[in-house]
DNA sequence: CTGAAAGCGCTAACAT
DNA sequence: ATGTTAGCGCTTTCAG
């Protein structure tokens, strides 16, 4: 089908195509009598610009692209559901890619939104997650970098990426103190793996908070496993195991996200242990996980809501060529339920 | 930043920009000194052509896009999972938009993917999935699908559009089989609208059922409500109240889908009744949900690998001009789990 | 096999 | 205020 095009509404509209590109973006002043014909004649033909020209003529494309690790976890999901909120408020065209899988994936789709000239692209997860930067990576980034800006959830070291991210330590503050305050001491922290960033900082949190309280840290309370359900599961099994041959149990569980806390409370149950009476646990996210199961969990959540806006916001101030804060923190916060109690 | 252009390319390897064109697709014979000083120097650059004005003087642009009602909703997180490995796998770009929330910005995406020359577009929900298709929605999809093939896991009526959807009906016969063979007679069918096609399919059938097996058909066991936990903890409550007001106390509930079960199982739970002993539940859509729960939710689930797949597939072969299947029907099965027991 | 040249649809100077 | 005219970067006849 024969797409109308902007010469065709000024022929028929007795103008030049340039009025009419006039009269759509709004920009420049054109006589009341002409823009009425012109609008007229477009909305007979339902004629819409095509923005491949547009992107191609201007420099810009309105496009706000957005790769996150993984749709299926309702994390990523509540993050790009606010993001798009506001993407969509401020009239950009949000471009979402999940499901990365693999790193190969991940470049594909950044390759993708470069060569769609999208005018800024958000990294939430994945690569950008990893405590050390792979260099290729980080070539990758620079050379996107140089001319789309780049907002990420974790951190590329060596190229240009602003940050907007989850105060991990802050979150590890609140988890430590809940549990402290209800006179636990032997914590555990299961799940994650320490090449994450997020992971990382966490543990290291965890481990400064025990020096500093006086408390013996522990590193068989540290597992590393998977972040979801199964990761949990099978984590917990293995502390369980350790404290079978001597290890001293643990009265509290942190889990790295809501996921792992599904597992770890399914393990725990099906070793006879009741929670939180013979053990707490809590995670991390606050998903709408943490209040489906029984019973429901303690989670550090964060504000979804300002963090998806923030990413959008400091996205689009970026395209459009205005200055962003390098690096916004989102506050954590503790959602106390029954799944934590005192000792 | 200037991008280097197919001229560049071309005045550094000694050839005419078509020759650049001609290596980058592949499609036509170049010599092969030629095609090697081309190709290095494309990779000294790190050229990439630009889609926009690939898109411009092509007539397609490899962009298959996917409107989904939901992404906060792992049904929905699935189902792309799946469409996006196999569209990636096809060499194509997905472009998805969730988070749909209002008609306003649903339709705001369907124009933006029809203003980016997407090859396909699939619908996933929304207003696709209503009962009764709003005559200016089927509209807006028939001006649309003049040049670009729509794919719908509902329906659009008056409107040419493919369909990929669930077997509705097949989902009910498993459901009530499972639970009738179980001795159940008394259920109740929660949640969910009748103005939305699948539920609505759902409830025909779910009363045929009944009818065919001699069982009487109660009105009271079918209770609108939201498709989220906190609507399944409302209609259960809702039906509790009538159970205390003289109705027949129904055995076994079906869910419209694990969200509500969440709360239809939250709620029994406050109102000091066990599952399944004292009444079973039963859901749709087989999510990660029905297992993180205690008693884990027997659920029909489906082959959420074949409908992702079926979905590009059709949405690819439609976008390279090929004829598709009009309408193609995703299996269900049971998964039987503790939330559901004899009578 | 390869180069020249005409678009694809729109925007942005530059004139008028 | 509005028309003319170059591009934007790539593909695709059409010659050769």
């Amino acid at each position: 089908m024969k797409q109308v095009s902007i010469y065709k509404i000024a022929g028929e509209a007795g103008v030049s195509p340039a009025t009419v590109s006039r009269v759509i973006s709004g920009a420049a002043n054109v006589r009341e009598d002409k823009r009425k014909r012109v609008e007229e004649v477009i909305r007979k033909y339902d004629y819409r610009p095509n923005v491949l020209a547009q992107g191609l003529s201007r420099t810009n494309t309105g496009v706000i692209g957005f790769i996150a690790a993984d749709l299926e976890n309702p994390y990523y999901g509540r993050i790009v559901h606010e993001f798009e909120k506001e993407i969509d408020r401020r009239g950009f065209t949000p471009v979402i890619c999940g499901s990365i899988c693999s790193y190969e994936r991940e470049v594909r789709y950044l390759e993708k939104l470069f060569d769609m000239r999208a005018d800024a692209i958000v990294l939430a997860g994945g690569k950008s997650d990893e405590l050390v930067t792979d260099p290729e990576y980080a070539d990758l980034i620079n050379r996107i970098s140089d001319s789309i800006p780049i907002i990420t959830t974790g951190k590329v070291d060596g190229a240009r990426c602003y940050q907007v991210c989850i105060d991990e330590m802050a979150g590890v503050d609140l988890a430590m103190d809940h549990l402290l305050s209800l006179g636990h001491t032997n914590i555990a922290l299961l799940n994650g793996y320490a090449g994450v960033k997020s992971t990382y900082e966490k543990r290291v949190r965890y481990r400064s908070i025990l020096k500093k309280q006086g408390l013996p840290y522990r590193e068989e309370y540290i597992i590393d496993g998977g972040y979801n359900i199964e990761g949990g599961h099978q984590t917990m099994r293995e502390l369980l195991k350790r404290v079978s041959e001597g290890l001293e149990p643990p009265t509290a569980i942190i889990a790295i996200n809501d996921f792992s806390a599904v597992g770890v409370l399914q393990s725990l149950q099906e070793n006879g242990s009741r929670v939180p009476e013979d053990c707490s646990v809590m995670s991390f996210d606050n998903t709408f996980i943490s209040v489906s199961v029984r019973p429901r969990l303690t989670s550090i959540g964060y504000n979804y809501e300002l963090f998806g806006q923030s990413l959008a916001e400091t996205a689009i101030d970026l395209a459009e060529g205005k200055e962003a804060v390098a690096c916004r923190k989102i506050p954590s916060a503790l959602h106390a339920r029954e799944s934590t109690a005192g000792i």
